[in-house]
DNA sequence: GTCTATACTTCGATAGAC
DNA sequence: GTCTATCGAAGTATAGAC
């Protein structure tokens, strides 16, 4: 009976288990108030249980986090990347789709670069630790990024570029201005549904000023 | 004899009072580790004296961060400005001057960006508290550009645009590196100096990608 | 102004009952 | 698996001597 209380204002597949409640409080507030601004307690009260649980869980906060950036880091860089590489359509369209399905996520997700740049920021160990699982991964990516481009500028599509500023010119223009958001609510007196207009308005500019740029022909 | 010791490597304009120690050990660690990665112990080991002294001189722990937080808004807002609203040289040279001027800032203080956002996004009131002391002059900028964005375009320089989506094409690219750093550093497994190469090659690149979006002749 | 010593608070983690 | 109670460590801040 206390039990079915419980579980009234949960979807049974997620939230009727108590290790997902605590992953689902510990994005929330890892992700708002950064790790060490985020207390065992204040991740208790949110998940709704207490903090000997997150230990029963987790071991301690220390891995609870490590456990959610991994995910986080995850969730970020394994979207995107099959739209870019995929050489079944046109390159043209493939920078379209990655703006819009990366924006779509990110909307969705909107403290998910500060969450994961600021916690690398504040410890650089972090980024090698947790990346080195997926090391092999990532490091293709870069090649296959940059043999994709190579291709198309092979082809004449696009001038000569590297992964690397490839990578700067599309990730900067999509992902700062979450980054950036109180400052700019602040300064132009936005609320949320304002700023999604923004950032809705923005996916044009950026497709066009991109493909203006790395585009050789038009 | 203690002093002399003390103050061998010092310039005495700045690191001999001890005012002006703790506040530089404080944008060390603050831009580094952030607001609650970083305790009053090692505030005061940085900056080579003892605890008691911090709340001598700025009272609490909150009171010292929050005027490094502001100092360094200033920082980076004050900067840049005058450039971009400059109407005595053509619009096309402001934009180089911009990022050059921008980036040479960034360069010598590159946790800048991260510090203020990421402090930024964790506590929301944190901007409008700061903020509000600069208020008047803030929306005065945001005003001003929007003018002469108008105006330029109404010479025929530039396309339609406002103040707002200019200052992200702008600043997205300019910053965002700042912040991705560590991320960047480890997929390309670069040093600071490769690092600073990157940033270097940069600009020409942003430059000619944003004149190309918004010029309209050429 | 600067130090040592200490009071007070909060945090992370665990023991032990259920 | 889940709770209450509590311990030891670490954090912020201050009192008081010099």
């Amino acid at each position: 009976m206390t039990k079915v209380d419980k579980q009234i204002h949960q979807n049974a597949s997620d939230m009727d288990n108590t290790e997902e409640k605590i992953r689902q409080a510990a994005k929330n507030l890892f992700s708002e108030k950064g790790l060490h601004g985020t207390t065992i307690r204040d991740l208790a009260t949110e998940a709704g249980v207490n903090v000997a649980l997150l230990n029963y869980y987790f071991r301690s906060k220390e891995k609870l986090f490590l456990s959610i950036f991994e995910e986080m880091v995850s969730k970020y860089f394994e979207l995107g990347v099959s739209t870019l590489l995929n050489r079944e359509i046109p390159f043209e369209d493939r920078i379209e789709q990655y703006i819009e399905v990366t924006t779509a996520l990110l909307l969705e997700n909107q403290n998910l670069p500060m969450f994961i740049l600021s916690e690398a920021h504040h410890d650089k160990e972090l980024v090698e630790g947790v990346m080195k699982i997926k090391n092999i991964k990532f490091k293709n990516i870069v090649e296959k990024e940059e043999s994709m481009l190579k291709e198309e500028y092979e082809k004449g599509v696009i001038r000569k570029i590297s992964a690397l500023q490839f990578d700067h010119i599309l990730n900067s223009q999509i992902i700062f201005p979450f980054m950036a958001k109180p400052m700019v609510c602040y300064l132009h007196g936005f609320e949320d549904t304002s700023f999604e207009e923004f950032v809705h308005e923005r996916k044009k500019i950026i497709k066009e000023m991109i493909l203006k740029y790395l585009l050789l022909e038009g």
